[in-house]
DNA sequence: GAGGTGACGGCGG
DNA sequence: GCCGCCGCCACCT
């Protein structure tokens, strides 16, 4: 089973608190991946068949990168939107402030 | 088995 | 501050 950080972001993931978001970078970082785009594929991966929050799960700029994977490319805002996150133009606003990082997991 | 691609990030120009 | 290139590791063709 080498798809075993798949699972750790995916854990990592659940555990974003709502209404809060975090970037790939941030998870890679956090789980020693070397590399963003394993936490993306990851997610890809995963998303068939579990209930994974990807969609508080953004780039470093803070946009919905991934909305495009989801079954419609404005369920990702619409369900950040349901969360109490103000989404504008497919960048989620105050990003700073809403930006999580998974090292509080840590704390 | 090899090459290309990807839900990204960092660095240079 | 914006645009472009390279690096990263695993998957798909």
């Amino acid at each position: 089973m080498a798809a075993q950080y798949i699972t750790d972001v995916h854990d990592v993931a659940s555990s974003i608190p709502r209404g809060r978001v975090t970037t790939y970078g941030s998870i890679a970082s956090f789980l020693t991946l070397g590399s963003a785009r394993m936490v993306g594929w990851a997610m890809n991966k995963c998303l068939p068949g579990e209930e994974v929050p990807a969609h508080r799960v953004l780039n470093r700029k803070g946009e919905l990168s991934g909305r495009n994977a989801f079954s419609t490319p404005t369920l990702m805002q619409e369900r950040l939107e349901a969360e109490g996150v103000s989404v504008t133009d497919n960048k989620v606003d105050n990003f700073a402030e809403l930006f999580w990082n998974p090292t509080e997991l840590l704390e």
